[in-house]
DNA sequence: CACGCTTACGAAAGCGCTTACGTAAGCGCT
DNA sequence: AGCGCTTACGTAAGCGCTTTCGTAAGCGTG
């Protein structure tokens, strides 16, 4: 059992294998200028010893940092949760540590964050989650991200883009069109949308979608009935009570992530009006629960675990001389929550 | 805009400041001997520029570590992330980085995680999760722990003890004896049991407690038929289905955590076996979407976020001699998946 | 007013690592 | 043999910070 006594530094790696600190240090690094042979030998040392290299200081002296700074919307959330556990997957193979910080979907914050990972010295930025639509504030964070490449820092995104950087992207609008399409197959021509804060590009883009499928349709945008507000479970709610005060003819309604279709479906049941029967309900994103809940929930599935492991992945290889961008697949999952549209005469 | 060019350092700002590099240090540490008109200036430039200090640094230079290690067991699992959720928190307000590594519920995984997070310099370790039913496992867990405090690390737990170390514990017993005690007053009796693989020690203490609520009541814990598989939502469906097989009698299934009574439902309903008419089902946690399940589900409720944030508050204060033990309370949340036992001649 | 004592501060020594830079050895070439 | 080139390694200079130690100034005391 290795004594947790002084710890092991390389210099006592070297001094046992009967070299340099510098030839150690290379050796371990796999840089070159060492002979494969003593290279060899140092990291069998190294390993007999247990040695852990103290990740500060070989941050301090200009080695790339090993840390990943993760910023997601909120890591209670089911959607940054599954992304946070793919990145922790990638980093556990790598070898690298994770530090995840909170923006709480609020784009200032989101900015203090960013500013203070970078400050921090972290060598990957991954930021998970929408989009903001404030012109003053996704330029700021562009500049901060530029500087922080130039400086040798990498960076990727998740289900957001303009941000110049690598992103990997769910094709939000084709899912918005195939609920769209779906919908509309089932007959139903009234339709509501329960939208997030419109300042979100993720609700812009889904949003979109939705209203690509029903113009391919030949319907006129202004047949859907929009309403916005949070993008979470009490968004939902919320949104619900005011579908159905303003706009009781609707058949369906789609809320644009399963957060807010959980509480779509929960104002539902306890006004008593059935599932799919009287009106249909879609989700997006395919949390775990979204098959679990009753009725189980028509949604979107988009891979949120491969999509954290895809961000570090691509954060993990030498920067492009353009931004790439990984599309992820979707799949509309069918199950209990749509239903065909009631007759029309009631 | 703050120009992101070359790094501030502590030694800028001292300058800015007309003072020593020592005093500055002193000055933002917040360290006596610096006279409180000079701290309060020093403190005022270094705001000014937007300093923020290097942490690498800092922790080589043989400072406090600012980083606190977090290892959960699963953190797309809510109850995990909403602990974690409550630890970035407090971890925001303090200014202190965040590290989540996962232990994926394997006992030698997380004795790695643990092994790594030390070898990392880390200030403050905290282990969410249960703890395990082995000895070997568990002894090189404490010790590793206790060297790690010995060299200054702080160590906090969440739900789990016998680790020597300051825990955070819901009280698993008396919530599992709450459950029994009201499903006892609806009149079951012939009650199972969906529990967690047998190694976790919360399984076992939250199963210790539904026993005393029966042998309170002058019921023989024979008639509860327990039955063990992962603690998971497969677990709770894989136990359902054994339980459905092997004791079709059952009025009420207990599931010793909300994931469980998830896959709890979703088998039931499948099968069509109306909650609570035929048979009740209870979990434990009230995760968030507890309430919003179909039936929404009678559970024991606890405060995670809460836990979270007490875990590190607890971590921050100074090593008291003995390890502190701060109980989380509980509630038991009466919602729809219980009812009075059907009459007993069916 | 010399004495010690405290207090506020600066100079400088590292923390453990990476990485120029220097050097000696080995090689092929003229 | 002498030249330059490459290769393998060691020496030492920091990275940005904390902290020990030294010193000068301020204070009350006999």
């Amino acid at each position: 059992m290795p004594r947790p006594g002084p710890r092991l530094r390389l210099v006592d790696v070297a001094e046992r294998a009967g070299v340099s600190l510098a030839t150690a240090s290379r050796a371990l690094a796999g840089r070159e200028g060492v002979s494969e042979e003593v290279a060899r030998h140092v990291r069998q040392v190294s390993r007999e010893l247990g040695y852990v290299a103290n990740p500060y200081a070989r941050t301090l002296a200009g080695g790339a940092s090993t840390t990943v700074g993760l910023i997601v919307h909120q890591i209670d959330d089911p959607y940054f949760s599954e992304i946070a556990s793919g990145v922790l997957q990638v980093a556990a193979e790598e070898g690298l540590l994770v530090q995840i910080a909170h923006s709480g979907r609020d784009p200032e914050n989101e900015l203090r964050q960013l500013r203070h990972l970078i400050a921090q010295q972290v060598g990957i930025i991954l930021i998970a989650g929408s989009g903001y639509d404030d012109p003053r504030v996704e330029a700021e964070a562009r500049a901060e991200l530029a500087g922080f490449q130039r400086a040798g820092g990498r960076v990727a995104v998740i289900g957001r883009h303009a941000l110049g950087v690598d992103a990997v992207v769910p094709d939000n609008e084709a899912g918005g069109r195939d609920i769209g399409a779906h919908l509309l197959s089932l007959g139903h021509r009234r339709i509501a949308v329960a939208a997030g804060t419109p300042g979100l590009t993720t609700v812009a883009d889904r949003l979109a979608g939705v209203t690509a499928a029903l113009a391919a349709h030949g319907h006129s945008p202004d047949d859907l009935a929009v309403v916005h507000s949070d993008f979470t479970r009490d968004g939902g709610r919320v949104a619900t009570e005011r579908i159905l005060h303003y706009h009781p003819d609707r058949t369906a309604i789609i809320a644009l992530n399963d957060a807010m279709a959980i509480g779509v479906l929960s104002v539902l049941r306890s006004r008593r009006i059935p599932v799919p029967e009287r009106v249909s309900v879609v989700g997006f994103d395919d949390v775990s629960v979204a098959a679990d809940l009753a009725p189980s929930l028509t949604t979107v599935r988009l891979p949120m675990t491969e999509m954290g492991r895809m961000a570090l992945t691509l954060a993990l290889k030498p920067k492009a001389t353009r931004p790439r961008r990984r599309s992820t697949g979707h799949t509309l999952i069918v199950r209990d929550s749509t239903g065909p549209a009631p007759a029309p005469g009631r």
